[in-house]
DNA sequence: GCCGTTTTCGGCCCGACTGTTTTCAGTCG
C-alpha cells in the first residue's frame, strides 16, 4: 500500500481538527498543525525517506511522538489516536470548520446540542431558524451560516498566479485613485510570487485609512463585503476571489508590508528571534518597551532585526533567515539576464504560429537566440514529426536563421520517452539536431522506481540536453508523477543534464521546492515557455519567478549564457 | 507536541473585527 504524504498530512489535519473540536490543549493541535503542513510541502515521501532509515524527527516541527505516529501510519495505513477521536466525534464534523464563522467552539456546540454533523445538518438548521437561539450564535451569525452552506465554497480552491495577476493589477490601479491613500502594494503570495494564490493581501497607507475603506468596498467588481472595518476589509470579487486590505500609516509601511507579505512561517520565525532579543514585532514596527525602532521601509525592517533584506521570493522559511544573517543570500536571478527561449513549438506539429513569426516574437523581445523545438511523433494528439519529417523541418529553420541578422534559430526537438525510456527518434536523427529535450507524455502511473528509471535511461543519451517539464504536473488537474527524486537528481547531476522550469503558468514545472533541490544537487537548469503561440512568450517571467523561489542565481540558467557558451554546454 | 544565542522546562506571534459577551470570546489571517 503506498502512503503518500498528502494522505498523512490528512491525518495529522483532521487530528487538529477534532482535537480543536474537543477543546484540548491549542498548543498541542498547533503543533499537528505545524507538522501536516510540513509535511503536505516535503519534497520527498516520508514512506522514502523511512525505508531509507532517514531520522524523520530531525525534520522542523516533527518531534519523537510525530515521528513515531508517522512510522505508526506507514506501517498501519491508520493513526489509533485518530481512530478513537473518529468513534467520539462523527467524520464529517470537521466539514462544518470550512464555513466562516464557525471554528471549534462553535462546532462542538452545534453537534452537542442539536447533533449537528453535517453541512446539510447545519442547512437545515439554519433554514429552520433552530441556530440562533443557541449560546454565542444570533440571527446574524445564522444567516451568515447559511449562505456559507449555500455557496459550499470550494475548499482550498486556489487560483493560478497568472490568473489573479490581471485582478492584481486591475484592482491596483483602482486604489491609487481613491482619495486620501499614499502607497498601494499587492502583498501575500502575489508579492511572494507563488504559482497558486488563495487570496490577494493589499497594503496601502494613508492619513485618512476611513476613506480608502470606503473606496476599497466600492469597487465594481466586488460581490460581497465580508469585513468593513476602519483599517481592514475583506471583500469577494465576482470569480470568487477573496481580496483583503489594510491601510496603516506611512510610518508603519514596512513592517505592515513585511507581515502581510509573509510567508506566516517566515513572520513567526522572525517574531520569534526578536523576542528572544527582547524586541516585539507585530505589523506597526519593532519595538522595544513602547519605543518603535523601526520601520517605515522593510529594508528598514530587516537592518532593524540584524538581517540582509529578504526578496519576497525567498520567505518560505527554507533556510532565507540564517543566510541573511550569514550573508549568504543568493543574486537571484533577473529576466534581464535570459538572452533566449529554449522550447518552442510551431506549426510543423501542434504549435499555432510559423518559424518564422516565433523567431519575429523573439526578437521583439530582444533575445539573441530561440530553439524551435516540435514534438516527435509518437503522440498522434499532437500532429509530431517523423524521422524525414524532422530533416526537413531542420531544413526549413535554418533556412530562416539564414534571414535573421540579430536572432539565432537553434534546430531542436522535444522528443517523446517511451515507456521503456527509450527516445521516439533515432540517434542518427538526434545528431543531426543542435538541442534535443526529452519528455513523458504518457504512462504517468509508474511506479517511482520505474518512473525514475524510465526518464534516466532516456537522460543517458549522449544526444539528450534537456529534460522538459520534468514532473508532469499540471496545477489542479493532474499530479506530479513520482520519482525517487534523491536519487534521480544525484544521477542528473552526474550525467551534466539540465532541468527545465517550464514557465507555462498550469505547469510550473519544476516546482520551487524541487528546483531548490537539483539546486544543491549540482543541476543547471532552463527556463522555457513551450510556447505554442507567438504572444505566450511573455510567459517567460513566470517561469522567472518559479526559479527566484528556488533560490537560482543567473549562473544556474544555462540560456542566460551568450550564443557560444550555450553552444558549449550543448555539445554532445 | 515542539523546541533551545534564556532554556530539557516552560514557554508557544499578535492584532483586527464581529457580535450583544457590558469587558471579552471566538474567529480569522
Amino acid at each position: 500500500m503506498l502512503i503518500t504524504n498528502t494522505y498523512i498530512a490528512k491525518q495529522f489535519s483532521q487530528l487538529a481538527d477534532l482535537l480543536a473540536i474537543q477543546g484540548d490543549n491549542p498548543f498541542k493541535i498547533r503543533a499537528y498543525r505545524n507538522a501536516a503542513r510540513t509535511i503536505a510541502n516535503l519534497p520527498e515521501s516520508l514512506q522514502t525517506k523511512v525505508n531509507r532509515g532517514e531520522d524523520i524527527a530531525q525534520i522542523p516541527t516533527i518531534g519523537s511522538h510525530i515521528s513515531a505516529k508517522i512510522r505508526e501510519i506507514l506501517q498501519t495505513g491508520h493513526l489509533k489516536k485518530l481512530e478513537v477521536l473518529k468513534r467520539r466525534f462523527p467524520s464529517h464534523l470537521t466539514d462544518l470548520l470550512s464555513i466562516e464563522g464557525i471554528g471549534p467552539k462553535r462546532a462542538k456546540v452545534l453537534y452537542e446540542s442539536l447533533g449537528i454533523d453535517t453541512l446539510d445538518k447545519l442547512r437545515s438548521a439554519a433554514r429552520a431558524h433552530r441556530i440562533q437561539t443557541l449560546p454565542g450564535f444570533s440571527a446574524t451569525l445564522e444567516a451568515k451560516i447559511l449562505k456559507g452552506t449555500v455557496l459550499a465554497k470550494k475548499e482550498g480552491h486556489r487560483f493560478l498566479y497568472a490568473d489573479a495577476e490581471p485582478h492584481a493589477q486591475a484592482l491596483e490601479r483602482y486604489l491609487k485613485h481613491c482619495p486620501g491613500i499614499l502607497d498601494v502594494v499587492i502583498a501575500g503570495s502575489f508579492r511572494r510570487r507563488k504559482d497558486t494564490v488563495g487570496d490577494l493581501d493589499i497594503v496601502t497607507t494613508s492619513h485618512t485609512p476611513g476613506q480608502v475603506m470606503e473606496c476599497f468596498v466600492r469597487y465594481p467588481d466586488v460581490r460581497e463585503v465580508i469585513l468593513h472595518g476602519d483599517t481592514r476589509s475583506t471583500v469577494i470579487l465576482h470569480n470568487d476571489l477573496q481580496v483583503d486590505l489594510r491601510c496603516v500609516a506611512p510610518e508603519s509601511f514596512g513592517a505592515t508590508l513585511h507581515y502581510f507579505t509573509g510567508s506566516k512561517s517566515h513572520n513567526i520565525a522572525i517574531r520569534i528571534f526578536e523576542k528572544a532579543k527582547g524586541f516585539k514585532v507585530n505589523e506597526y514596527g519593532i519595538f522595544q518597551g513602547k519605543e518603535r525602532i523601526a520601520s517605515a521601509t522593510e529594508e528598514e525592517f530587516y537592518r532593524a532585526v540584524g538581517l540582509r533584506y529578504i526578496e519576497p521570493e525567498l520567505r518560505e522559511r527554507r533556510g532565507e533567515i540564517r543566510a541573511a544573517r550569514e550573508g549568504t543570500l543568493p543574486a537571484l536571478i533577473e529576466q534581464s539576464d535570459l538572452h533566449g527561449d529554449l522550447h518552442l513549438h510551431t506549426v510543423a506539429s501542434d504549435g499555432n504560429a510559423t518559424i518564422e513569426q516565433m523567431a519575429e516574437a523573439g526578437r521583439a523581445r530582444g533575445y539573441a537566440y530561440l530553439a524551435i523545438t516540435d514534438h516527435s511523433h509518437h503522440l498522434p494528439i499532437v500532429h509530431g514529426l517523423d524521422g524525414d519529417a524532422v530533416l526537413g523541418h531542420i531544413k526549413a529553420i535554418r533556412k530562416v536563421d539564414a534571414s535573421l541578422p540579430d536572432l539565432t534559430l537553434l534546430a531542436g526537438m522535444e522528443v517523446d520517452i517511451l515507456e521503456d525510456g527509450t527516445l521516439a527518434l533515432p540517434d542518427s536523427i538526434l545528431k543531426e539536431l543542435d538541442i534535443v529535450l526529452v519528455g513523458v507524455h504518457d504512462h504517468f502511473d509508474l511506479t517511482p522506481t520505474q518512473q525514475t528509471r524510465r526518464i534516466l535511461k532516456a537522460l543517458s543519451n549522449p544526444y539528450v540536453h534537456i529534460l522538459a517539464h520534468p514532473t508532469g504536473r499540471l496545477i489542479g488537474q493532474r499530479a506530479p508523477y513520482r520519482l525517487r527524486y534523491k536519487a534521480f537528481f544525484a544521477e542528473v547531476a552526474a550525467m551534466g543534464r539540465i532541468l527545465e522550469i517550464n514557465a507555462q503558468p498550469t505547469r510550473m514545472d519544476l516546482d520551487d521546492i524541487h528546483i531548490q533541490k537539483a539546486k544543491e544537487a549540482g543541476i543547471r537548469f532552463a527556463i522555457s515557455t513551450d510556447s505554442h503561440r507567438a504572444d505566450t512568450l511573455e510567459y517567460i517571467r513566470y517561469g522567472i519567478y518559479q526559479a527566484r523561489r528556488g533560490w537560482l542565481e543567473k549562473g544556474d540558467v544555462i540560456n542566460t549564457r551568450p550564443l557560444n557558451a550555450l553552444r558549449t554546454i550543448l555539445q554532445p
